[in-house]
DNA sequence: ATATATTTTTAGACTAATCTAAAAATAGTT
DNA sequence: AACTATTTTTAGATTAGTCTAAAAATATAT
């Protein structure tokens, strides 16, 4: 068995190797963990001793097959719990994550199974992050945010690239949720913000910062 | 906060404390947490400094007010979780106990009330223990177990008072749950075992110590 | 009441995870 | 290629929780 700060090594691993090709750095861990890099290497150290990353020194690490199974069940907990805590007992999509957070390491492959059950299988999670299948299976949609739309594109919001607080808490208040119709009007060349049509009616304007982070299926 | 460990010391001084009216000794907690004695004076003192004891040496402790509503609530959050995973998961009333005491740390308040209410509000878990209410208010039920009962005594099952797998999972095979409707036909003087009418049907041969570990309802 | 047994506490050591500060390796620059 | 900056690792210390073995206190028995 492995402890929680393990996995959440793992996890954290897991999902910075998404975004390299190369071995994941220390440091690039130490931030993602809010932690130091020597703690960082002590706990590699231990990880590859477990043959659940490989590890050359001052190369990075990447993970074994075993140790990116664990990641993506941890993921898959993860945002299965997430989908229960809105669906079921009414929490809002901004509240989710720390809850998660520590319910992800409740290790049961039944419980698991059996909450995906419970929840008719569901392949998104509240923030449009794709839920891992039992198999370890991620199908991930395309990655076009609405920064990327031109004017006069249209699109359905399926995701979020930022989990913030402020930011979905944000994207409430202009009623902005999942599966929301989104049309751009105007895109602003200066700062690059948009004048958006939500769901056939109001027109906000939306910054950039804020247009980059929200992922979008395009429809025309 | 309180780490894991601490709860499940709360949780066990809580339990034992129940049997006792003086303090709770060092030993019996040891025993309950299959742990050393010696470790266990260390997390009294440590305990004690938070105030969620009082402790004398020598003396046993007995949990503050403060200790024991971290108690009752780690109760709550199990029992609660038992009903979940019995009722919406379809696990057996024997597989709950382990998992339980990992999801009863999720320390929420919110995420409790609202499982609390998603499961309507239950008053008693899959063995029949009392559920805590929001306010730490816990109503046990009379603890007239099988045992007690005379021959022609008729009543319902309504707990257990022994939680190993092996007990509950014979309960199943002689189809002995929750709500069974019982009647003793025979008690053999010799070793105090009974021979037992299940829901109106097969009359099956309990011994002493299963009976003593059935709680029952009297219906006359 | 004194000796014996039991319980509880203390003292000191161990492991997991962390940190700071310093040393070593790698990368970047002229 | 040599110097500098950055990254990574090592060395040594710290904290939480645990343990063993020994000492201290309490309980029991004659």
């Amino acid at each position: 068995m492995n402890s929680f700060t393990e996995e959440n090594y793992l996890k954290s691993i897991f999902k910075l190797s998404q975004k390299t090709d190369n071995g994941v750095s220390t440091n690039s861990i130490a931030e993602s963990l809010e932690t130091k890099a020597s703690s960082v290497t002590d706990m590699i150290k231990k990880l590859s001793d477990k043959k659940l990353v490989n590890y050359k020194k001052y190369q990075g690490v990447n993970l074994t097959k075993e140790g990116k199974d664990i990641a993506v069940s941890i993921i898959r907990n993860h945002r299965l719990w997430e989908v229960f805590l809105v669906e079921k007992l009414n929490f809002k999509w901004d509240e989710v994550h720390d809850l998660a957070e520590d319910l992800e390491h409740i290790n049961s492959k039944k419980l698991t199974n059996q909450l995906d059950a419970f929840l008719e299988y569901p392949k998104y999670d509240p923030h449009g992050d794709p839920i891992p299948d039992k198999d370890g299976n991620i199908h991930r949609h395309l990655d076009i945010t609405l920064a990327d739309l031109k004017t006069y594109d249209k699109g359905i919001v399926v995701g979020v690239k930022e989990h913030s607080k402020s930011y979905l808490n944000y994207l409430e208040t202009i009623n902005l949720v999942l599966g929301t119709e989104i049309k751009v009007n105007k895109i602003v060349d200066f700062d690059l913000s948009m004048s958006v049509e939500v769901n056939k009616k109001e027109s906000v304007n939306i910054s950039h910062q804020a247009s980059k982070n929200l992922i979008i299926k395009k429809s025309n």
